[in-house]
DNA sequence: CGCTTATGTGAACACGTGTGCAGAAAGTGC
DNA sequence: GCACTTTCTGCACACGTGTTCACATAAGCG
């Protein structure tokens, strides 16, 4: 019937394989192979003939077949998480440029709760180097899984502690005390808090962190919170908590438990509330993205070493690869503190 | 020697194969196969058993292996360009959760130039599905060579006409016209225009003609531009660019070829010239990014419709799949006026 | 029991590649 | 011409899977 109508193109949409290039060249297959392996033993001049009859047809070896024999597919599995803050989005965004320039193949994994979607089972099937995973994706089945499957995990924004697994973070606690610190020094003391969404249990730690630090340097000074709100990470969530809490409270400092709430909050302060910053009100951030450093938000804030992390995480991702059964690491970098117009 | 403390943690981190799971539960290989295939003749007691031998080994298909007899890998390339631009960075991101979300692999390929690095020559070897451009590291060369090796490739930001590849794109010249009349409305006479960068010749088509709709739109009101300027699509040079500009001439129109160099714009002449916008001076941008709709910029710009494009792609993506000898189309965008409050 | 049908199973093949191995061809020294 | 080394080449195997095919077992029916 229509067979050979459908099954010819489909036929010849298929990849062109070493075979083809061997009959149409006059040479054994083996021979194509080894004109595109480096270093092995083939005739000058057939190579040469046998690498234009392939240019010809178009052929370059099948990466998927070759993997089947060799210890390493290149590939690296990236979760992403949503990517609502700018800070992960620029952070993904130069972990994938340093991993094409290193020679990977990043396969994301990116959109909301991947980490227990079905997308992530299916991941399981590829024969992955490594998992690289931003904190908000994190889950600990996918530790245990990965430690099952032996797939070197890194991963970043959260620490853990895993015989099998790397983590880099920075010392939230750290810069969120030092920030504090500083706004003291300024003269505040009426202070209120804006924090990310409770009940994602994979953000819980860095969560809880950030606001340690900024509680105990209150605590040192004899104060504590005025007010506190719950919001997303989000500018349009930033701006409602601020007004949530402006609206009932005096306050003299408002802090965010990132850069993007901070942005939110600067607007609604300034552009609603007509309010001066520093002067009337400090605002201040989380992260160093690099909006933060634009004139027209000049945000005081602390440095989240995004460049330092994704260092960290090409090496440990390197010396894994060179020993994997290498204990795994905890690295925690500094989060230094970035004094900008608006403390 | 060493040979044997070597190569056993080395044989051990191999993957599982189903070889191991049949030897282990006492089944013959083929059986193992079945139990992970849907509809296929097995003993349902006995699939039970191999589907927890299997669980324990932590055993799983091996993707790469059964693709070599598929018809379709499931993996398709994402070339990004460089995302200095957010309106890039949001519109692959979108994309990206979306392909997940469709139960494709996104394998991306980042960085700068990735056209002609050496990292697109590797790209080949994978059997991929289709490949998806984003303008900015689109080169003819890539579309010769998708045409030759038929692979099915999509293009976004930039038309192309071809017989093997589709392309998504907004009515540029009709957006910068539309906003340039709106300007004129509102009295502005003399107009100045803070271009992309020149020389990229992959994004040239797009900057024509947002470049085109403006000029157009002055030629019907009698005006040329007063002055215009080259910058790189970024806030550090729309900010500069400004600079250059108002240096110099007296204009009242401040038009910038992406919401990025707009809202630098923006801040050197608010915070820099204290002038007062839109009362002193209009500045407008392009694409709608969602930082332009924040109160504290409130951005008058262009909708580059960032979801309906995505939409589109993915049609286009499993219309081609479906049917890979289908012409290629060229699909154009509304790119509507977005009036907020700096005109 | 004999015949037919339904169900379950292992051997064998195909997918496309890199490489070990043995042997052929070619070059070198006498 | 002969022994020996060097360069080259094709065969065959391995990688891990899905699926066809022939066959085995069991069940249903007269």
């Amino acid at each position: 019937m229509s067979d050979e109508s459908e099954n010819i193109p489909a036929k010849s949409r298929r990849r062109v394989t070493a075979q083809a290039v061997a009959e149409r060249a006059g040479v054994s297959r083996s021979a194509v192979s080894r004109a595109f392996t480096q270093g092995a033993y083939l005739d000058q001049k057939k190579k040469a003939q046998i690498l234009q009859v392939a240019a010809e047809l178009g052929y370059r070896p099948n990466v998927f077949a070759a993997s089947l024999q060799a210890e390493s597919s290149n590939i690296v599995a990236v979760l992403t998480g949503n990517m609502k803050s700018h800070f992960d989005a620029e952070l993904v965004e130069e972990l994938l440029g340093r991993l094409t320039a290193a020679g990977k193949w990043p396969l994301v994994v990116s959109g909301e709760k991947v980490a227990n979607a079905p997308s992530i089972e299916g991941l399981w099937g590829f024969p992955v180097d490594a998992m690289i995973l931003r904190g908000g994706s994190m889950d600990k089945f996918v530790v245990e899984a990965c430690a099952k499957l032996h797939i070197p995990l890194i991963i970043s924004g959260v620490t853990v502690t895993s015989e099998t697994a790397d983590s880099v973070a920075c010392r939230n606690a750290d810069g969120t005390y030092a920030l504090t610190r500083l706004l003291l020094e300024r003269g505040r003391r009426r202070f209120a808090w804006i924090d990310g969404p409770t009940g994602v249990v994979t953000q819980e730690s860095y969560r809880r962190e950030r606001r340690k630090g900024v509680i105990r340097a209150l605590e040192q000074a004899g104060l504590e919170l005025v007010a506190s709100c719950d919001s997303d990470y989000t500018y349009e969530g930033g701006l409602a908590a601020a007004e949530t809490i402006l609206r009932d409270h005096d306050v003299d400092a408002l802090m965010c438990a990132n850069d993007a709430m901070a942005t939110g909050a600067l607007s609604f302060v300034r552009k609603t509330l007509q309010l001066r910053v520093p002067e009337d009100l400090s605002v201040t951030g989380f992260d160093d993205v690099s909006m933060a450093g634009w004139p027209c938000f000049d945000l005081t804030t602390v440095r989240n070493p995004r460049t330092e992390i994704v260092d960290h995480i090409m090496r440990l991702l390197h010396e894994r690869l060179a020993d994997p059964s290498k204990p795994g690491e905890v690295v925690l970098v500094s989060a230094d503190l970035v004094p900008r117009g608006t403390h």
